[in-house]
RNA sequence: GGGCGCGUAGCUCAGUUGGUUAGAGCGCCUGCUUCACACGCAGGAGGCCGUAGGUUCGAGUCCUGCCGCGCCCA
């Protein structure tokens, strides 16, 4: 029965969490009653591991979901992982490159192979992370993008929005990543700020003894310019509209045109347009009818069009270009220039505009009901300015490019005629073309996006596109907790998704979390090398320390700090409440009590008023954090009660009324049923500590649910609180620490019992000769009890409004509390003074309620009584 | 360039609709091997709430400028 005593999480933390999932306590069962509450967990890396980022954001929906659990809720949480096409493929890929081979030596089938085995050996990392760090999820509805089922609800809303005209293949400039071989969406492209340089080069004007000089950060591209473009309103220029220019280097005549996108105010005004690679001068050249000329090919080498420079890298190109027009005297300058590089995000290099057919989806049709339903408050975004992040995207949408040029991912369901040429789309594979009949049909090579079976994960997971219960119970889900970095990737696209396939929300509200980060407040990266292995500190400072550790700093809106400190911190509470159990138990055997069902006795004292009042306060704080997620609000209201309430006063006083073989008495049913209340509000944030000493504490209740995890959570009930309780209790530890404060402050012997004279003509005196033991106990002092004001003899003296403390002390080091009483003083007179002021002001008088006006009133008398008394202690004070 | 956000104790952050001596955790100082806990107990120090104005009887809280920092989008 008795505890160790050290709080040693690592001796049962991994036992409960196998508990947990083989007792299968948290898969939900369709005839569970209750209202429903239902969460689809962000869907991690199928062969990623876990990272501190996990652990927050897993932390904050576990703590969610075993509170609604707790309130009597149907609750299901999904687990499940994501194929994550390049990452898969390119982890894959270099574990080939290191026995020497290439996934296009061994073929589509066989490499798909490969990764499926991969996956198979490395998918249930996540898994048994989650499971070891406690996660409330029900694993029998786990699911991975590439089920049979998901990989269904792909096909069928690719065809559904193919028919609809939402989907459309079609030749278009393209982010290409030259490395992946892959084509990425605008999103997939990260901007780096990078130190380049700004190229002015002259191209010599046809016809006449000049040059026209365009600035350009990318002079390689010169390769493929088809024309020059100045502003249609430059008088610099006007001369030159409709005339050529010699391209240098290739020598061939292209024309300047007048447009829009050349801006007089940059560099020269004058840009050179290469419609094959760049976005810009690609809708250029549309409107100008101009040649495209492809002078980078796929693998980011230049192609034949680039005549001599043919074969060689884009940047060993550039390199050259630049030293042959140096060499033709056609550099004007050179400036050093910031270039937002586009890089991929997967692979960090520098992205390709290329031109190239691509499948994409007709966003701004879906956009509009996804923005409408958050305009009417269906979808709530907390915090809430993350609802203007969403518009401002939403409203600037783009047409998303979905299909990858890769092997690893759902396959386009769109086939190609090679008699006619037409394209065929299907759920199931054609036997012939659906516009000639043909048979000789081939599958488009290419695969989705990831994210495009993601935007389907809230109800592909539930069933989708069948009629399932799962669906009808728990779609639309209730809650989406994730992180504000794939807000556009993931959530933006889920309700535009949601919303077509459906016809329903996915999710009623979406709480972002901040981001981990280091004692330097830096984001955790492999690259910076800061990261904090969850599963390490885990082991080191327990499960439930690294998750308070997290919550406490998981007020919203705001990133989490995380520190050894902290989880220290958090360790060191753990630690305490394991004590506090450890005292109990110990208690409980000398006075013969069992483990049995927590029920409270009738409360014949004033601290078991008051303990009842504070955990019913603490309730209702507990409630209000978890329904607004301000977990650290949570934190902070369970840690106060917790340690500083219920084991600093509480467990201190009760120390008194122990006694050997009492049985249990209405003191032992109170303690015991505040402490198995305090252990069911802190569950959600610390579920091992609290399963394990809620086992043992309630081991004799044969009615008892199996779990702590399936117990009520409290609701804070208001003939718990006791205002005349709350008072008196504050009254009395006013005047133990009083003592306290006095005794530190006359450095007198701790161990020594001291005697004490109280005065005081209200409360406090009645209250203090009720509780003269409680006040022995705790501060060592003995009081004698007077009524009225404390006599100007000599001896120490604390005054409040509602007391004076003495202590005689030998009149021996009495300065500092002399200028303690000094200092007490002169704040007391700022106080008064400004209190004076205020209440002298006309203004204040007729403007303000007249509820400030008396609070400030009466709080002057409570200062000016503070200061008459505070002045007679000093007086009191024996000279040195 | 456009947008969002932040600046409160040495550090990390709370501070609900403007109102009564501005709070917490960590750190710091002093004293304690008090029969649950030194991963502890008790006491204490420390803040012109970035800056300059404005609104108001009253501003950490609302508005504007400035300084510094961060993020997102082009």
């Amino acid at each position: 029965m008795s505890l160790e005593k050290v709080y040693e999480p690592q001796r049962f933390e991994p036992r409960w969490a196998q508990w947990w999932v083989e007792a299968r306590l948290f898969e939900c069962r369709m005839d569970a009653p209750g209202p429903v509450f239902s969460l689809v967990i962000p869907p991690p890396n199928v062969t990623g591991s876990l990272h501190m980022g996990h652990m927050l954001e897993h932390t904050e929906i576990d703590a969610t979901i075993r509170w609604r659990r707790m309130q009597g809720y149907k609750t299901l949480w999904l687990p499940g992982t994501d194929h994550a096409g390049i990452a898969t493929q390119m982890v894959v890929e270099r574990e080939l490159a290191r026995q020497g081979l290439d996934r296009r030596q061994l073929g589509r089938e066989e490499f798909e192979r490969r990764v499926w085995q991969w996956k198979e050996t490395y998918g249930d990392t996540i898994k048994r992370q989650m499971i070891r760090l406690g996660a409330s999820c029900d694993w029998s509805r786990e699911r991975f993008t590439l089920d049979p089922g998901l990989s269904n609800a792909v096909r069928e809303v690719f065809v559904r929005l193919y028919e609809k005209g939402l989907i459309y293949r079609g030749e278009y400039m393209v982010n290409w990543c030259p490395r992946c071989q892959t084509a990425l969406s605008d999103l997939e492209v990260v901007r780096e700020e990078t130190a380049g340089n700004l190229w002015h080069i002259r191209y010599p004007i046809h016809g006449l003894d000049r040059f026209l000089v365009v600035a350009t950060t990318r002079p390689e591209t010169m390769l493929g310019d088809t024309a020059v473009a100045v502003h249609p309103r430059d008088p610099r220029y006007r001369d030159l509209h409709g005339r050529t220019v010699r391209l240098p280097l290739v020598d061939r005549q292209i024309p300047v045109i007048a447009d829009e996108l050349a801006d007089p105010e940059f560099a020269t005004g004058v840009v050179k347009i290469t419609p094959a690679h760049d976005p810009n001068d690609f809708e250029a050249g549309r409107r100008h009818n101009l040649p495209r000329i492809q002078v980078i090919g796929e693998t980011g080498h230049m192609t034949a069009e680039a005549g001599r420079y043919a074969g060689l890298d884009r940047f060993e190109a550039r390199r050259r270009v630049v030293a042959d027009l140096e060499d033709l005297g056609l550099i004007e300058k050179i400036e050093p220039y910031q270039v937002a590089l586009g890089k991929c995000q997967r692979c960090k290099t520098v992205v390709e505009p290329l031109v190239s057919t691509q499948w994409f989806v007709r966003t701004k049709p879906l956009a509009e009901p996804a923005i409408r339903v958050v305009e009417e408050g269906r979808i709530r975004f907390i915090p809430d300015n993350w609802t203007k992040v969403y518009f401002e995207w939403m409203h600037n949408i783009r047409d998303w490019c979905i299909s990858r040029q890769l092997w690893w991912g759902h396959r386009i369901p769109a086939w190609y005629c090679g008699a006619c040429g037409g394209t065929t789309v299907a759920r199931a594979t054609p036997e012939r073309c659906a516009h000639c009949g043909a048979a000789a049909l081939a599958q488009d090579p290419d695969v989705l996006d990831t994210w495009f079976s993601s935007a389907l994960w809230p109800f592909s997971t539930l069933g989708w596109p069948d009629d399932t219960d799962d669906l009808r119970v728990f779609y639309p889900t209730s809650l989406l907790i994730t992180g504000f970095d794939i807000l556009f990737f993931w959530v933006a696209r889920m309700i535009m998704m949601g919303l077509e396939c459906t016809g329903d929300i996915p999710f009623r509200e979406v709480f972002i979390h901040g981001l981990v980060r280091d004692a330097e407040r830096q984001k955790m990266s492999k690259t910076r090398g800061n990261v904090i292995d969850p599963l390490e500190v885990t082991e080191k400072y327990g499960t439930d320390a690294v998750r308070l550790a997290l919550l406490m700093g998981a007020a919203p809106g705001t990133d989490i700090v995380l520190t050894e400190e902290r989880m220290e911190s958090a360790r060191n509470f753990a630690n305490k409440i394991w004590n506090a159990a450890r005292f109990l138990f110990l208690n409980m055997e000398r006075s013969g009590v069992e483990p049995c069902r927590p029920e409270p006795g009738p409360r014949q004292t004033l601290e078991d008023r008051w303990i009842f009042s504070r955990l019913a306060r603490c309730a209702e704080a507990a409630n209000r954090a978890l329904s607004q997620y301000r977990y650290h609000d949570l934190a902070q209201a369970v840690w106060q009660f917790l340690w500083h309430e219920f084991c600093d006063w509480y467990v201190e006083i009760k120390k008194l009324r122990f006694t050997e073989n009492s049985g249990r008495t209405p003191d032992w049913q109170n303690v015991l049923s505040a402490f198995e209340t305090a252990l069911r509000l802190l569950h959600p944030a610390m579920p091992f500590l609290t399963e394990e000493l809620w086992q043992r504490l309630t081991a004799g209740d044969l009615r008892r649910p199996t779990s702590i995890a399936l117990a009520a959570y409290p609701q804070p009930d208001p003939s718990d609180l006791d205002e005349a309780a709350e008072r008196d209790m504050a009254l009395l530890q006013e005047i133990v620490t009083a003592a306290r404060n006095l005794r530190a402050q006359m450095k007198l012997d701790p161990k020594a019992l001291i005697e004490g004279a109280l005065y005081s003509q209200n409360r406090a005196l009645e209250l203090a000769r009720e509780h003269a033991e409680v006040i022995r106990r705790l501060a060592n002092v003995q009081l004698s009890f007077h009524e009225g004001a404390a006599p100007k003899s000599e001896g120490v003296l604390r005054a409040t409004p509602e007391f004076e403390l003495l202590l005689r002390v030998p009149a021996a080091q009495l300065d500092a509390h002399r200028r303690r009483l000094e200092k007490e003083i002169q704040q007391l007179e700022k106080v008064i003074a400004a209190a004076r002021r205020q209440l002298e002001d006309q203004e204040f008088l007729s403007r303000a309620p007249a509820q400030v006006a008396d609070g400030i009133r009466s709080k002057l008398a409570e200062y000016e009584a503070q200061l008459a008394k505070s002045r007679s202690a000093l007086e009191a004070l024996p000279r040195a």
